[in-house]
DNA sequence: TAAAAAACATGAGGCAAATCAGTTGATTTT
DNA sequence: AAAATCAACTGATTTGCCTCATGTTTTTTA
């Protein structure tokens, strides 16, 4: 890959695939509707479960996760005003592929399923939306994988926090609601390794580092480890 | 993940989308479609390059893959009647994600990417199974995404070798077409590892190797290797 | 059909990163 | 306030797998 655009953490902000509806879908979506609260680390949905709902996380933060023995496989990271788990409706399929719980206090909107796909069905301006979006998503997904698969260490801990800077809190300082651990799930590294690099990273006045508190120094070089890999 | 059902290589086969256009539009698309032939080892289209086409492959073998330097990713392979690269299209991009090129003489049929679009815009039915689409290929694209994070040599090896039987050759014998340097790449590992592995399976009494002609002799026991990693 | 090139095969050695086995400090429980 | 739990941190050890070096077989090409 020439450019990392969407290298490795959360898929773009969506843009309001709702606004194509006419008023008489809009107030069926409505009526079809549930808000749900979840606390920090609650499961929002569970893999493997039949999936009934579409998930609109209106507040928080949350992850997406393959479960897997003995370490989960996180797919993206997702912030508030996101679809979550659009790719588990599919003909032949009605259970989620994945399970999805929240780093942070959340909120979520819960839309029936088949609501949802008779939407799909009967507004191809709505469907060509949701098709945008899932196309994004999946873009994320391949930028993820190459990452996680393609580059080592330095290389995926470079990318991550540059990442989480621009694509979630738009920020180059910013208090990370994840522990060492859940970086170490997200990078797909051990504990251990995150906190080692943390601390390369800081002695090396790339970052600096103080409890949950994150401020990158120098992002033209974070960048460029990312890159190289 | 507690089932495999699509874990690896290939998206299932499609269903003919292309029938719940009118007769109208089916016009259209033909209008607009141009077929061409590949050779063995021709690039169908190149990443980063303007997406114009959408690829529906009649004929052959294709693999799918992000560029990396030393080593590609292959995201999929997958064989005839299937598009191919649908998730390059999305607003605000116009470039293919990925690059895609033959493992066998292949033929392609190429649609313009606008008319396309526009029966995405135009045709609810249409567009939804679209989605159906890009959703189990997504589903496929996770399950490997999987197999090369979680997995190690002996897991992944089997993984692929059942995947070729049960969804590209459908039997338990088969003539691959792949060198085991393209076996490497499928499996995220080095050509050597492809060589002990397969000689380790044989002694194993797991599959009869005779040049490019695999035997799967233990389906369970192979499965079974898949699924503990 | 001989020569060159590519694919297949095998062993030895090295290394990136995980695992293991701790210590320390902060927070929660009792 | 003591005990227990958890998160952050550190060093020593192990390991899975790659790389390199070299040889053999098969396929391609001249």
């Amino acid at each position: 890959m020439n450019s990392y655009p969407n290298t490795c953490v959360v898929p773009p902000p969506e843009g309001a695939c709702f606004d194509l509806l006419t008023e008489e879908e809009k107030k069926l979506v409505d009526d079809n509707t549930v808000e749900v609260f979840y606390k920090k680390g609650e499961i929002l949905c569970k893999q493997g479960s039949f999936a009934s709902k579409i998930i609109y996380l209106s507040e928080g933060l949350v992850k997406v996760y393959l479960e897997g023995s003995p370490k989960d496989l996180v797919l993206s990271i997702t912030p508030k005003s996101n679809l979550v788990g659009l790719s588990s409706i599919y003909e032949g399929n009605n259970t989620f592929q994945f399970s999805v719980s929240s780093y942070v206090d959340s909120t979520a909107k819960l839309i029936d399923i088949n609501i949802f796909k008779q939407l799909l069905r009967q507004n191809a301006a709505f469907a060509s939306k949701i098709i945008d979006i899932l196309n994004e998503n999946t873009a994320q997904a391949y930028g993820r994988f190459f990452c996680l698969t393609r580059k080592q260490l330095h290389g995926r801990m470079a990318d991550i926090m540059m990442c989480l800077s621009e694509r979630i809190f738009k920020s180059l300082e910013y208090e990370l609601p994840l522990s060492r651990s859940d970086l170490g799930e997200l990078t797909g590294m051990s504990t251990e390794s995150v906190i080692r690099l943390m601390k390369e990273f800081k002695d090396d006045k790339l970052i600096e580092v103080s409890g949950k508190k994150i401020t990158i120094l120098e992002p033209k070089r974070m960048r460029k480890i990312s890159e190289v890999g």
